[in-house]
DNA sequence: TTATCATATGAATACTTGTTCACATGATAA
DNA sequence: TTATCATGTGAACAAGTATTCATATGATAA
C-alpha cells in the first residue's frame, strides 16, 4: 500500500526516517478524535470549572448552592454547567424547583488526580 | 474554631448543610493551586499541540521536523513547544543545529489516555 | 571572521471564551 | 389559573489565544 509520502527538506544533518513516518502516521488519532480530546479538556482548562468539579466531589448540589459557595453569579454558574455537561462530566436530576448536579463518572476524578500529580512535582 | 459562615439564602427547599460547606472549604485546594491546573489543562486543550505530543510519543524530534510531520508552519510550533516546554511537558536537548523535542515524563501519557478513555464511551 | 541554517520571538490579526445583564423558560404551590 | 422561585439563555463586552509574517538570535561550518 502506497501511501501519501511526507517530504522532507529541511534539517540536514537530522531528518525524519521514513520508519517514524510510518509509525507516527499509523498511531496517530483520526483528526476528529485529537479535536473532540482537546475539546475535552478545554472543559478541564477554567479554573471556575474546575471549583464546580471540586465542590461535586463532595455533594450533589444544586445550582445557586454551587453559586453561593464559590460566591459567584447563578448564571455563570448555569452556563458553565452546560459546558460541563455537554463535555458529559456531570448529570443532573430534577428535585422540587431545583435542578441537582452531580458527576457523571470517576473519569473526572482520575483525570483531575493525574493533573494535581504533574503539578505537585 | 469559628470559620466564616457561608450564608444560604437562596432555595428554599433545599440548601446547603453546614457539614457539606466544611468538607467542601476543607478538601477544596487553594485557589492558586486550582489555576495552576486549570493552566495544564489549557495546555492540552489545543488539538495542535496534543498533536505535538502524539508525535512524540514515537519518536523525538526537531522543530521543523514536528512542522513537517503536522504540515504546518515552523514558526507556529515553535510557539506551541514554548507553551509545552512551560507547562514542563517537553524537554529539549541541543544537536548539532536542530534543537530535538522529547517528552518529560510519563503523566503526559496518562492524561492524555485517560482523556481518550473518556470520549470514546 | 562570515555565511548559513534552525529556532525563537514580537507584532498583528482573527477567533474564541468567560462573565454580566436582562429576560425567557419551566416547574411548583396556592 | 396566577404568582413565585430556580434555572436556562442570548447578546454584549472584555480578555485571552493560535497562527502568520517578518525578523532576531544563536549555533555551526567554512
Amino acid at each position: 500500500m502506497e501511501k501519501e509520502k511526507i517530504k522532507i527538506e529541511c534539517c540536514d544533518s537530522f531528518h525524519v526516517h521514513e520508519e517514524v513516518v510510518n509509525s507516527v502516521t499509523e498511531m496517530m488519532p483520526e483528526e476528529e478524535v485529537l479535536y473532540d480530546l482537546a475539546e475535552l479538556y478545554k472543559v478541564f482548562g477554567d479554573s471556575t470549572r474546575i471549583k464546580i468539579l471540586y465542590v461535586l466531589f463532595e455533594a450533589d448540589l444544586c445550582v445557586c448552592d454551587i453559586a453561593q459557595l464559590l460566591n459567584m453569579g447563578q448564571s455563570a454558574i448555569s452556563h458553565q454547567l452546560r459546558v460541563l455537561k455537554q463535555a458529559r462530566l456531570v448529570k443532573f436530576r430534577r428535585e422540587g424547583k431545583s435542578v441537582i448536579y452531580s458527576l457523571a463518572d470517576d473519569h473526572v476524578r482520575t483525570i483531575i488526580d493525574q493533573g494535581m500529580e504533574h503539578i505537585s512535582e
